[in-house]
DNA sequence: GCGTCCATGTAAATGGTTACATGATTAT
DNA sequence: ATAATCATGTAACCATTTACATGGACGC
């Protein structure tokens, strides 16, 4: 895996100096969550390492009140090494989702089950569009190419939710009952 | 992990018996592919697992020429396990992208290097939106919760490509040019 | 009082991917 | 000839996730 943990801090460093926990903030709350995430439990062991390589600097912050933090900051080697990580040939996308595995054997589940399912498929993907809204917001200043990949996550939570309040009642009454309709035009569809 | 290699092999003998290269082959090739992948090291374990476990029963075939095959088929047991396993709380979805994760730093990469990505993105999620037409017209009669799922993968292929070609001058010229103008209006993007 | 946020870390468990081992047939 | 397809399996490897351990401050 060319984009690791360690790249993975490393592109946080690149933003500006911060600490394991605020790295982890970055990946678990912001716009990068929809990308890739990372807890504590890969984020530590991943900063110990690129200290020992040399690639990142720490700073003891004492605070009042506060545990102590660990303001990290990296190096130019640091730099180096995550351009040359931008090089290299890019591993296909993982995308995994056991709600739609599950909606894909709706015709052996009873009908409230697959309306409950399309429900809440159309529900989190509302929410993420909204949280991805809100984080745009936050930083109308962004890189170009965070806007860009934000913009990529708004049109597939965007074209997902439109597709579900078109098509949901496909699954509604029993197997027999869903023919399904005209679907979408041009590109052969069906 | 409630869906799992083994909960996954329930799910293609759900379809009909099959044997272990064939499940591999749904999950590799098929419309599933985009959801969930399964290699071999995943699913002869499942498989032997679910044996022991009389989920499955096995006929062994000989065929001339070829290699036994060893055709697996759900038992009333394993179609159980099956259902209930479709009744428990899905996971989140799991999305890793690295070249995403790439196009986010596009500003710290040459200008070369953000056209080739762009241009990669554009290419695989083409190839993607191709190779599902393909799939869904292959079987045009399969049963409505998977033409659901397909559509929408369609839709989100479609709405990335669909946003890569209005965007994708975005990246081109250097950080100073790279005003990202009327960018994302109110709502339906698209 | 209780939950959440701040803050750092370790260790075990999970579980999938990759590589290896074997081997015949068919298509190029 | 050589690559690809058919066919089954094992074992090491890898990385992430989860649970654990610790602890003060702040808001409700």
């Amino acid at each position: 895996m060319l984009v690791d943990s360690v790249t993975v801090c490393l592109g946080a460093l690149m933003l500006g100096d911060a600490s394991g926990y605020e790295i982890r903030k970055i990946y678990e709350d912001g716009p990068f969550s929809a990308i890739h995430k990372a807890g504590y439990g890969s984020i530590y062991p991943a900063l110990q390492r690129l200290l020992a390589e040399q690639a990142v600097t720490v700073t003891g912050v004492a605070q009042q009140g506060r545990p102590d933090k660990k303001v990290y900051s990296i190096t130019d080697l640091g730099r180096r090494q995550f351009t040359e990580a931008m090089m290299a040939e890019p591993a296909p996308d993982k995308f995994r989702s056991e709600i739609l595995f599950m909606i894909s054997f709706a015709d052996f589940l009873p009908v409230d089950r697959r309306r409950a399912l399309i429900e809440q498929y159309l529900k989190t993907n509302l929410m993420h569009l909204e949280h991805l809204d809100a984080c745009m917001a936050e930083t109308p200043e962004a890189p170009a190419g965070r806007q860009f990949v934000c913009g990529v996550g708004r049109a597939i939570y965007a074209a997902v939710v439109t597709y579900i309040t078109e098509h949901q009642t496909w699954l509604d009454g029993d197997t027999a009952d869903s023919a399904p309709q005209p679907a979408l035009p041009t590109a052969g569809d069906r």
